[in-house]
DNA sequence: GTAGGTCTCCGTTTACCTCG
DNA sequence: CGAGGTAAACGGAGACCTAC
């Protein structure tokens, strides 16, 4: 294992984008460990299956996960050989409670498949348009992608990764999140006064939610601000994925309710 | 000119520390 | 005691640099 670890997150997706072939990220070989506690919101301390040795692996999801991280759940990790790390594991997977369901630990693996997704002309409502820019610096944020279509319209679209399924039912935030509230606030003043659609694309990185509803228990204000934003025009999508220990592959669209 | 490598900056949430 | 600042580990984008 050497620096190629990062090759073993590829798209199978091929050349060229066809519309038959899955966006899919493989993740190469995993461990199973047992979680123990986190120290932190980087770290996770784990016990390996194998070998019963306990271990710190870099957590690369910065959401609560209260429902997830419970002592005793099972992890899927990557070894990482890099010295310039403090950790030489990454969580990839947690197996959810129900132990059926598996779930990605990699936030930004949201954006990954999103941009696959895009080029493979998959995500209906964005079928015809295009990446110009990641990370584009606009008003007082940075959104995930700048869009464009052939009539040389411009989108601004947000990415959140969502891990929370109740009974069924995606959920975000896990955590009252302000930082998300203004992105959400903004794409509404920005849709108005800026010339550029605005879009929120939530992907559900786990393949047990039927339906998308915005945590008002959790974040009412969120849930405030994405009702306003949705009925204000601001275009919003929900994907789920499907999870297993191979690989994450973009999933079907969920509906949404926003009563 | 350009391909490829390197550097810098930013984002991310929370607990804890400091200062007023 | 509360507000504000900071550090924690890592990945990714894009700017910058270098060597052909």
């Amino acid at each position: 294992m050497l620096p190629l670890m990062g090759n073993c997150i590829r798209t199978n997706l091929a050349e060229g984008g066809g519309m038959t072939e899955p966006v899919s990220i493989r993740f190469g070989d995993l461990a199973t460990a047992s979680f123990l506690d986190r120290p932190n919101r980087f770290i996770v301390r784990c016990r390996l299956t194998e070998t019963g040795e306990d271990v710190q692996a870099h957590l690369a999801d910065p959401g609560r996960l209260k429902e997830l991280l419970l002592p005793g759940a099972t992890l899927h990790l990557r070894f990482v050989d890099d010295p310039q790390r403090k950790t030489q594991w990454s969580a990839v997977l947690v197996l959810a409670p129900d132990h059926r369901t598996y779930v990605s630990l990699q936030a930004a693996l949201a954006n990954r498949l999103v941009e696959q997704a895009l080029k493979a002309g998959i995500i209906g409502q964005l079928a015809n348009w295009d990446t110009k820019r990641r990370e584009y610096a606009y008003g007082s944020s940075r959104w995930d992608f700048l869009l464009k279509n052939s009539k040389g319209r411009q989108m601004l679209l947000e990415v959140k990764s969502c891990t929370l399924v109740q009974d069924g039912v995606a959920m975000f935030p896990d955590a009252v999140t302000e930082r998300g509230r203004r992105h959400v606030q903004e794409l509404t003043r920005l849709r108005d006064k800026s010339g550029f659609e605005t879009a929120v694309l939530f992907v559900v990185q786990r393949g047990d939610g039927k339906i998308f509803r915005p945590a008002v228990h959790i974040d009412p204000a969120f849930a405030e601000a994405l009702k306003v934003a949705h009925h204000s025009g601001v275009k919003v999508f929900v994907y789920d994925c499907a999870v297993d220990p191979m690989g994450i592959t973009w999933g079907r669209e969920l509906g949404m309710d926003f009563s």
